[in-house]
This record gives C-alpha cells, sequence and structure tokens, in this order.
DNA sequence: CGTTAATTTGATCATCTTCAACATGAGTGG
DNA sequence: CCACTCATGTTGAAGATGATCAAATTAACG
C-alpha cells in the first residue's frame, strides 16, 4: 500500500517535482517554473495514525490537503450525532475543500498510517495570483469534487444496494489503476462498516452483498483483500449507471 | 412568484446595482466600482418558457448563469437513461459549475417562466484575476455548493423519507424568506414527481407524505401551494438533521 | 367542456434494516 | 504456545419502510 517516495520527515519541505504522484495532484497543470513556486508552500504535516485527524469539523479551515501515502475518510456530523462518509481520499487526492468558507463541515480521519501534504490557503490564494493555470486547475479541482458528489447523489438516490457497491469496487478498482496498481486486485483500508455508511447502507448488508458478487463468481473476498475475477462483468452489472462516480477527491 | 425588477428585453445589459436579489447573488462582495466592471460582462439571456433548457449535458460550458426569476431544476443524466436532479434553483441563485472542466454534465430545465443572466467564464476569469474579492467570492460560491451537495448525501444515506420532505420544505421556507416572500405560505414550483426524484422516492410516497404531514397538522396542502401552520414543529421533525442543507445554488 | 396530465389513495410486494447469534482474527498476558 | 478478549465480519430470521401496480380523483389547458 506504501506509496511514499521520500522519507518522512515531520514538516520538511518536499518536492513535488520527485513525488511520484505529481501527474495526479494540483500541480498537474504547472510548468517547472511555477511547480517551483507551488512547493515553496507546500508542507508536510506529520505521519497520521490510524485513526488520527488531519481536521476536525469545526476547525477554522486554513489549508487544503494532498494525500502522499495511506487514506482518510472524510465525515460530515449531524447536529444529532449521525455521521456520513462524503468521500474516501486516496494517495495524490485533494481533500479539505469542506467549508472554505466557515471552518471545516466534515472531519478527516485516517484509515491506516498516512502522510499529507499541507498548502494553505492564504499562500496558494496568494500565489494563484500570478499563477493563472494553477487558479484554473484550482476551479477545475473543486468543480470536478462537485460532479462526483453529485454523481454520489445519483448513485445514492436511484441505486439498489448491490449496483452502490459494484460501483464503489469499481471506482475503486479505477483509481488503485490511476496510481500504478493492479485494477482487479487490491486491499480496502476501510471497514465493512464504513463502507456501508459511505453507501446508505448496513454493515450486514455489504457483507453479503460481498457474498453474494462472489458466490455470482465475480470477484473473490477474503476479509478486505479483493480479488476481481470479471472486471467486465462488473462494470455490466453496475449498468451504464455512472459516468465515473464515486470520489476521486472529497471534503 | 415573479420577482422581475427590470423589463425583460433579451440580450440587453443589466444593472446588478438595480437587480433586488443583488445581495443574493455573486456580486454581492463587490463595492461600487468593481460591480461596474462586473455588470459589463453580465448578459441576460430571452427568458425560458416552462420546460425550456438553459443548457444540456454534453454542451460546452462557457457560463455561469443567476436565476433572476422563475426557477430550474438541475438534472443529471445516467448513460442508460436514469435521471437524478441535482438541485433546484430559485431567484439570486448561480447555476451551471457542473463540468467547468468538460462540458456540463447536467441539463438545466425550466420549472416557469424564468429570466436568467449569463456570466461568461472567460470574461468571469478575466476579471476576476483583476478583482481579487470576485475570485474568493467565486470560490466561496463553489465550497459552498460542494457543501450543500454533501449535506444531500447525508439526507439521502441516512434519514427516512418523511424526514427527507421535511428538509426538503424547510430549506424552501428558508430559502423564500432569504428572498422576502414569506417563509410559511409559499407555492412549490416542481412537481411531486420532480420532488420525489431529487429526494430518491416515489411520487406516490411524497403525496402520502404530503398528507401524513397535514393530517400531523404541521401544515395545509392544496396542490402545489404549502403553508407551514407550526415551523417549528417541522423543525423538530426533521431533527437536527441538517445543518441548513438542501441546495441554494445548483449545477 | 373535453382531453390529458398530475395527484391521491389503496393493496400488495420487495428490498433492505434490525436484532441476534456466531465466526474469525489480531493482540495481550499468562 | 495457548487461552482470553475485543473488534470486525458473517449469516439467519423477522419486520418495516418504501416501491410498484392499479384505480380513482382532481387539476390544467386548449
Amino acid at each position: 500500500m506504501s506509496v511514499d517516495s521520500v522519507i518522512n520527515l515531520p514538516q520538511v519541505r518536499l518536492s513535488c517535482r520527485d513525488c511520484s504522484l505529481a501527474e495526479l495532484c494540483l500541480p498537474r497543470g504547472l510548468d517547472a517554473q511555477d511547480l517551483e513556486r507551488f512547493e515553496a508552500v507546500v508542507g508536510q504535516k506529520p505521519p497520521l495514525q490510524s485513526g488520527e485527524l488531519a481536521y476536525h469539523a469545526g476547525d477554522a479551515s486554513h489549508a487544503l490537503y494532498a494525500v502522499k501515502s495511506g487514506s482518510l475518510k472524510i465525515v460530515m456530523s449531524a447536529l444529532d450525532g449521525e455521521e456520513q462518509i462524503i468521500g474516501f481520499s486516496m494517495p495524490g487526492e485533494l481533500f479539505g475543500f469542506d467549508g472554505i468558507q466557515n471552518g471545516h463541515t466534515c472531519t478527516a480521519v485516517a484509515l491506516e498510517r498516512t502522510n499529507i501534504c499541507e498548502l494553505p490557503l492564504d499562500s496558494i490564494s496568494e500565489i494563484s495570483k500570478e499563477i493563472p493555470s494553477l487558479n484554473r486547475e484550482l476551479y477545475k479541482v473543486m468543480a470536478h469534487e462537485i460532479s462526483l458528489d453529485q454523481s454520489m447523489l445519483l448513485l445514492l438516490a436511484r441505486r439498489n444496494a448491490e449496483d452502490r457497491l459494484a460501483a464503489f469496487l469499481l471506482s475503486l478498482s479505477q483509481r488503485f489503476a490511476n496510481r500504478g496498481f493492479s485494477e482487479v486486485d487490491f486491499t480496502l483500508s476501510m471497514s465493512r462498516h464504513d463502507i456501508a455508511n459511505y453507501l446508505g447502507l448496513a454493515a450486514e448488508t455489504v457483507s453479503r452483498l460481498f457474498s453474494r458478487l462472489a458466490d455470482g463468481g465475480l470477484l473473490a473476498v477474503n476479509g478486505r483483500k479483493i480479488k476481481i475475477h470479471n472486471l467486465q462483468g462488473l462494470r455490466q452489472r453496475v449498468g451504464d449507471c455512472l459516468g465515473g462516480a464515486t470520489s476521486a477527491t472529497a471534503g
């Protein structure tokens, strides 16, 4: 799972140029010169242990974050204590968009040992004035986030449990593939309970659906280890549901 | 319902300064001088009749839009033809954020006779370089859109049918109030079918829920005319669900 | 005023939730 | 190395919520 490409010293400046995720991350649109200026404002946070928070709902939001290794869940809490997982963030993905206005509306929880880069909003805002392509890229990333959330609305409102899980697995598969990992053979970093919450289902239902998909020969499940045997079949089962939904940036 | 404050000539330049919705709309953060520059790039489209489109999924996206009067639904289509209403846009609200990147992912349909202002992306991008407060405001509006979509995810994933409808009505009530209309007495511009689609329910269920809420004495329903008798009670019924969810900008 | 669309209401059915019991597995301490 | 515990996951059975099908009623509009 580890995608670290640098030694993880807390708070060191780090080079996006040397980062294996640069093609997926915010600076993907920048030329060498602008990239250098961009790097100068990027900080690295100490690694998060599983269960630790990158930020908490209610915190003032002073930065965006990029996942360098590991993964997180982005959780929105209702006033009555009910929680909803809004998305999962994987290496190369940005998170922290929730409540750029009035402080965070979500909490970001590491699902495993996780390294993140910090992009202070002030600095970003400052340099994006002078780097139009960065400004454009930021808009794009936010518009993308909107599209993903909206695809997720369609999934929750119109699809049954099995379609939702299949779409979720396909999304993960796609995201692993984009990062150079196997698209048919991966390990989930989130619990059944987290998957269920994300998909608006009960954990028991998710468990049953995994069994059913496995019985159907589409995939093999061993705890959190997934082997997709029939990617094409899985795609067909999802139907033509989604135009690529289920989160690639979140928060 | 009509909030027109100028005569509706197609494509005329119009004054945001004279618009009764200025406080709700994008230019709310601008001083007099910047407002003038902003106005210069705003165009007005010919009024849309009920059922007409502001844009269609697949169209290149070359503008953001603001509702001047009337209302629209923002609809996302899955490849298999299934449709999901992502939000409803009311006067003073912006829409058209879907697919700023690769063309629109949604279709915007007028629910009644509707006037909209057009903010060409090129011009916006141009002048926002020179008006930092406009740039900031744009980010805020998009971040707000993300928060709303995410609150909607919580609503769809975790709340039952009655809570969803109550939350929807409260959201409308709030938005009418913000626009100077009664918060307890208003007319829906969307059909039961549209409401049901938006809330991930069947139209029959929505109809039954209206009856049930009316039987409970919380409100009176007469077709699309709603009279809320017990706003506080409605709020309690929704519980502490939402931090203000259910769409104020969409698309 | 007649025709069509929208809405309401009823009855039945399916999906998914809930409750409960059991299995598995990692981690701890004897 | 094994027993114990707590967390996580699986499976079964019953029940509830909301969907679907069907029919009746009302509203909208030319």
